[in-house]
DNA sequence: CTATATATGTACTGATCGGTATGGTATTTG
DNA sequence: CAAATACCATACCGATCAGTACATATATAG
């Protein structure tokens, strides 16, 4: 009774929401069409509405994934660290080659998949814009731990840091869109570092 | 002979122009359609595409007006300060104000107006690319004339510290996007100045 | 075997995309 | 006045959008 019922999909649906994750990522959600995925993903479209719902579904499927394997990865790596400005050292710098990674696209997925849109896209931009969010979030609270453990000054505001390095690597996400080199990257999260207390 | 021949045209093209701006403005290139725009301006589709040609020339159009009269401008003011430190300073205050400018959709059009598109986009995203290398040029020229004048370190790099600048006004320009207040970007903008050599 | 259930490939839907043909209208020129 | 010119409004163009109906193919269940 484990096997299923019915003809068997001829597919691997983790593959081909990879290959999705791709396009998305290249192109953005209003960039990418169903026939842009299809023929990336090596299926047809009732396949794809079949095993993933709709493209909206899609894409979110395709960001959890991001998320998990992908540049978001090596964000949560980071702020495993045990000292902040550890955390902060291989943020920054983990993102700044996971953004010039040659094996994907260039940039943030979840800063240029939908930055903006037209209406019909608005939800999917506010999803993005609450994964950045959350981001920041976390690594907030990483420093407010820290602060409570006396490792960075008990003057310093967890928050603005916080704010601090996501602009950064945010603005890394626009320089790799725009073509920078890993080594530009490496060297903004260098210089970046200068500005850290203490 | 000065008065055209002819009907005269019922609507102001400026005036046009700049309702135009703003939605680009806020739904990127590939997220506005005619329809929004021809709402917006006030003018139905011929005369659209009398005035101002097609959508691409209409978004380049407008993307000058940008350089001209928004935040573009406030970039230019900046590199007019007498001292390296104060380019600095005041390109990264003006930057946010302008992307927090309350009458004004948030964030940067040349970032957000096309980061990612389709294959029809193309040369619109490329054209927003080169707008903003062409003001971390704009600025690198700025520091390399301070280096020569002593203004700044002998062995500091204007091409890193350029980068470094723009990388901050990107990152900003996402958190705008994402909702970010004005006092917060201000915040990070006196952060970045602590990385700041000398 | 038959019945059932799921996947696939083709070909389609209505809506919307950017862009335009056409015909009526307002203005200048002679 | 009439001719020429350029704008405006409607209504349309083919292409493409996201999404689906339908028939066929392939598996399991009994």
């Amino acid at each position: 009774m484990q096997a299923h019922k019915g003809r068997p999909r001829e597919f691997d649906a983790d593959a081909a929401l990879d290959k999705a994750l791709l396009v998305f990522w290249q192109c953005g959600y209003e960039g990418t069409s169903l026939t842009d995925l299809t023929e990336a993903m090596g299926i047809n479209r009732p396949s794809l509405y079949a095993a993933f719902g709709n493209k909206e579904e899609l894409f979110r499927r395709a960001l959890d994934r991001y998320t998990e394997r992908g540049p978001g990865r090596a964000v949560r790596e980071a702020l495993a660290e045990p000292t902040a400005r550890g955390v902060v050292e291989r943020l920054l710098k983990n993102v700044a080659l996971a953004l010039t990674d040659p094996c994907n696209p260039r940039g943030c997925l979840a800063v240029q998949g939908a930055l903006t849109c037209g209406e019909a896209s608005e939800s999917i931009k506010q999803e993005l814009c609450r994964r950045r969010s959350e981001a920041e979030q976390a690594l907030r609270e990483r420093l407010e731990r820290a602060k409570a453990e006396g490792d960075i000054a008990s003057d310093a505001d967890p928050a603005q840091l916080a704010r601090f390095v996501s602009t950064i690597t945010q603005g890394m996400s626009v320089q790799a869109a725009g073509g920078a080199s890993r080594d530009d990257l490496v060297r903004v999260a260098d210089m970046a570092l200068k500005a850290w207390p203490g």
